[in-house]
RNA sequence: GCCCAAGUGGUGGAAUUGGUAUACACGCACGACUCAAAAUCGUGUGGCGCAAGUCAUAAGAGUUCGAGUCUCUUCUUGGGCACCA
């Protein structure tokens, strides 16, 4: 028989499958829909880290259809974005060019592994027809009140020239670039996320979803519910007054001072009435100038400025305290400005310290000379309340706080609304017109998609226009309200647009009359296994989820969750144990690997490094270690015999395999499911002969893991339909039961001897045979024998003394 | 600081409800085949000990007949959030 040549096999199977669309039939009743969170296509390509989590959904996608269901299984392109647009201005040709020269390559690299990807079904976010829907959403969003502009304060990132969501940061800095991100007041366009902040996250403990704690805590904490109240604490002989917001309205008797944040208004209004008015202003400009990552340094001492003349009522004692301007205090949170109790809080303690502030002490517990004691306790001087439990305090104080309308219980989230709008060429542009007498409207759906006009210059400008403001032909049109001269916005939108909700365009991807076909939608959603990289945990999984629940609303979809399952792809480290990059030339390409192993081997081992979700080192020594277990079922092979029955033994572990393989593919413990086909090859190859059927159905276990092979020995059996079109092999209880088991005898806990006995020995037996026997002797003759424990199938232990 | 995940041989890891710790694989050593090498096959491989044994799952305590697994304390690593009142 011929060697085991994967370049032999490969290419030729997976032509078959393309060309009797073996995967595509879409009518049985079970339907599954796995997806992976398609790949942006970089100029260099896959290397061997990218398809860890393409290999895992395709095992699942064959598993799945060999038990029975039609699966969903596509593939696309997030195709816009930075990389493609810095190319085109440093070679001043559309990043069109580039973008369609990286999917080509990304393209022939996925069909070297054999995966089952429909590619009827392929899309591309920067495709016209798909940029129509991404815009009809946006419209959608627009007429519901959910997009809006803004001239808030944003993320600025000085060397993309563009303004950023928060979720784009990281560490303060650009997540592209590293860029310092600055603060920068400009007009933008926000979606309204926070309106859904409470459904964001109350939902992730919906029966809908099943996702890893890990990544639903992240969401969690990125969202950052908080329960406090709100109440208003007046200006002493003034008719103003300052909202402020706090968790701990228990610790209200220990307020000493009050503090807002640089930006708030009320400065402004009281401007006649502060003494320092110059000082004060002075910091404000030089706290404006700071960047988030200075306001925000490691313990970073705090600072700030009394605003003098001007004193604020605690209204629970009717004391009269200081009011300060600190940038500690954030503008964009609550009603930037709090209340300050030094003796309870950590911040206001160390302010307190600073600029010699009364530190009043409220709950007793704590030595607040020295820290600022946070914890709950009961509380002290504090009138009424004094001698009650922080809890029961909160409660109360809240209560008439209500009654006597002075304040109310309030929920604020760290989560901000999405800035929306990016000042760079290379993204849907934002189908708004722009008219003097309209406002802003939205391009009528008629009209859509709005396509990308050509530009010479791809530079972004810097000043808060993109490049597309130097475009007039583009730019001027007409308002489609009133008719008049009406000038097209030209901001374009971020590269999470696309991808909120691309999951959906795979189900009906060539419709152009409406967003998806309701009925189909109903067959497919929500999505059943979800796999991607952590780092989406608040960026795309959280647009996404905001996303569907607006199409939820506005009855475009039926399912309040996308994404059913979702699991994280943990990270191939490269074999020195850094990230693979090609700064530390240390990437290992993935055609190198197939060039030398075969897809097969390549797909085996990276399902055998590890538990999934976990990040691994590589090793190509690895590989050669799964491509020997290859060769050796290639072997096995030859001991295939139609006419005879198997040994016992092999009987029975194929059962066990086929259970255990079963179970792990549900469980995404792939390498345990290849280590357990391991032992039953290791143990076929030292039989003479191996039935046919039983060798079959170690190939149909194995086919989801390595199609090539599986499918080649499958035909060279005589088979003439594809193995894909076979049943998963039943597990049955009976023949995977062993006639003879071990039991393991132990003294007070400790192995001391281990017994071949009959499966169905009786306990009594096995007491009387463990007893005798002269080791287990050793350690009981004269004792005391106090209780023997059996356990069926496993253990017997002998508790003596 | 807060939240999440994890810590087992030389290495990646296994042990699913507390029941044989180190499966499977890599690496290494020795042997067979070979003029030789590669490939392949075989044997061995946690520490100490000639052995009977004994000690080992980050460290320490606890519960239990029995703990890698459960509880508490501490340490370390990875990830996320971070002046969010």
């Amino acid at each position: 028989m011929e060697k085991y040549e994967p370049k032999n096999i490969e290419k030729k199977w997976q032509k078959y499958w393309e060309d009797n669309g073996t995967y595509k039939d879409y009518s049985r009743d079970k339907k599954f829909y796995v997806l992976d969170m398609f790949p942006y296509p970089s100029g260099v390509g896959l290397h061997v880290g990218h398809p860890k989590g393409y290999i895992a959904t395709d095992v699942t996608a064959r598993f799945k259809m060999l038990n029975g269901f039609s699966v969903l299984h596509p593939m696309g392109w997030d195709a816009f974005g930075l990389p493609a647009e810095n190319y085109a201005i440093k070679n001043k040709s559309n990043p069109n060019v580039f973008t369609a020269r990286s999917i080509a390559n990304y393209k022939r690299q996925l069909e070297m592994f054999g995966f089952t990807y429909d590619w009827d079904r392929e899309i591309n976010t920067t495709d016209p027809a798909y940029c129509k829907w991404t815009q009809w959403i946006f419209l959608k969003l627009f007429e519901k009140g959910l997009a809006y502009e803004s001239n808030a304060p944003i993320n600025w990132c000085p060397s993309c020239k563009t303004g950023l969501s928060n979720e784009d940061l990281e560490d303060g800095k650009c997540e592209r670039c590293g860029s310092v991100v600055e603060q920068k007041q400009m007009r933008q366009w926000v979606l309204k996320m926070t309106d859904y902040a409470d459904r964001l996250l109350y939902d992730l403990d919906s029966p809908q979803l099943e996702w890893e704690d890990m990544i639903v805590e992240q969401q969690k904490n990125w969202i950052g519910r908080s329960e406090g109240v709100q109440f208003a604490m007046q200006i002493e002989s003034s008719d103003e007054k300052i909202e402020v917001y706090t968790t701990r309205i228990d610790t209200a008797f220990g307020i000493t001072y009050a503090v807002v944040a640089p930006e708030h208004e009320i400065i402004e209004k009281l401007k006649e009435n502060i003494s320092n008015l110059d000082e004060v202003k002075k910091y404000i400009e030089d706290a404006n100038k700071k960047t988030n990552l200075e306001r925000t340094e490691l313990q970073k001492e705090k600072t700030g400025v009394r605003l003098e003349g001007i004193l604020v009522v605690n209204p629970f004692t009717g004391k009269s305290v200081p009011l300060f301007v600190a940038d500690y205090v954030l503008g964009g949170y609550g009603t930037g400005a709090v209340m300050a109790v030094p003796a309870h809080d950590e911040r206001d303690f160390e302010f307190a310290k600073k600029y010699n502030l009364e530190i009043k002490e409220v709950v007793s517990g704590g030595s607040i000379f020295e820290n600022a004691f946070t914890d709950d306790g009961i509380l002290i001087n504090s009138d009424g309340y004094s001698n009650l439990s922080s809890s029961e305090a909160r409660e109360k104080i809240a209560d008439y706080l209500e009654k006597e309308k002075i304040g109310k219980r309030k929920v604020n989230y760290k989560m901000r609304d999405w800035v929306y709008s990016r000042q760079r060429y290379w993204g849907e542009p934002i189908p708004i017109i722009h008219c003097e007498n309209c406002g802003a409207v939205g391009v009528p759906e008629k009209d859509l998609p709005v396509t990308l006009p050509e530009v010479e210059n791809y530079e972004p400008t810097g000043t808060g226009e993109s490049p597309l403001a130097s475009i007039s032909d583009w730019v001027n049109t007409t308002c489609p309200k009133c008719g008049r001269l009406g000038k097209r916005e030209t901001n374009t939108m971020p590269q999470w647009g696309g991808s909120s909700w691309y999951y959906l365009r795979y189900i009906d991807p060539k419709n152009d009359k409406v967003i998806i076909d309701k009925d189909l939608e109903k067959q497919w959603m929500p999505v059943d296994l979800y796999v991607g990289g952590a780092e989406h945990a608040t960026r795309h999984l959280l647009y996404a989820r905001f996303w569907h629940k607006f199409l939820y609303d506005i009855g475009v979809v039926s399912t309040i969750e996308p994404f059913k399952k979702l699991l994280h792809v943990g990270l191939i480290m490269a074999e020195d144990g850094r990230k693979m990059s090609k700064r530390w030339n240390n990437v290992v390409n993935p055609d190198d690997i197939i060039g030398e192993y075969g897809a097969d081997a390549m797909r085996l081992y990276e399902m055998f490094m590890g538990p999934f979700t976990q990040s691994v080192s590589w090793s190509t020594t690895g590989v050669s270690g799964v491509r020997r277990f290859l060769d050796k079922i290639w072997k096995v092979k030859e001991l295939v015999s139609a006419d005879i029955s198997s040994d016992k033994k092999i009987v029975s572990l194929l059962h066990k395999t086929i259970k255990k393989v079963s179970d792990d593919i549900e469980n995404f413990r792939f390498n345990t499911a290849i280590s357990q086909m391991m032992i039953l090859v290791n143990a076929m190859e030292k039989e003479s002969k191996i039935a046919k059927d039983d060798f079959q159905s170690l190939l149909i276990v194995l086919a989801p893991f390595a199609p090539h092979v599986a499918e080649e020995l499958w035909s060279g059996l005589g088979n003439e339909k594809s193995i894909f079109l076979q049943s998963w092999p039943q597990f049955d209880e009976k023949l995977s039961r062993d006639n003879e088991i071990e039991m393991v005898v132990q003294v007070n806990g400790k192995v001391r001897e281990r017994l071949m006995v009959a499966a169905d020995v009786l306990e009594d037996e096995v007491k009387e045979t463990a007893l005798e026997n002269e080791k287990v002797r050793v350690f009981t003759d004269g004792k005391e024998i106090k209780k023997i424990i059996f356990v069926p199938g496993k253990i017997i232990n002998i508790v003596v003394e």
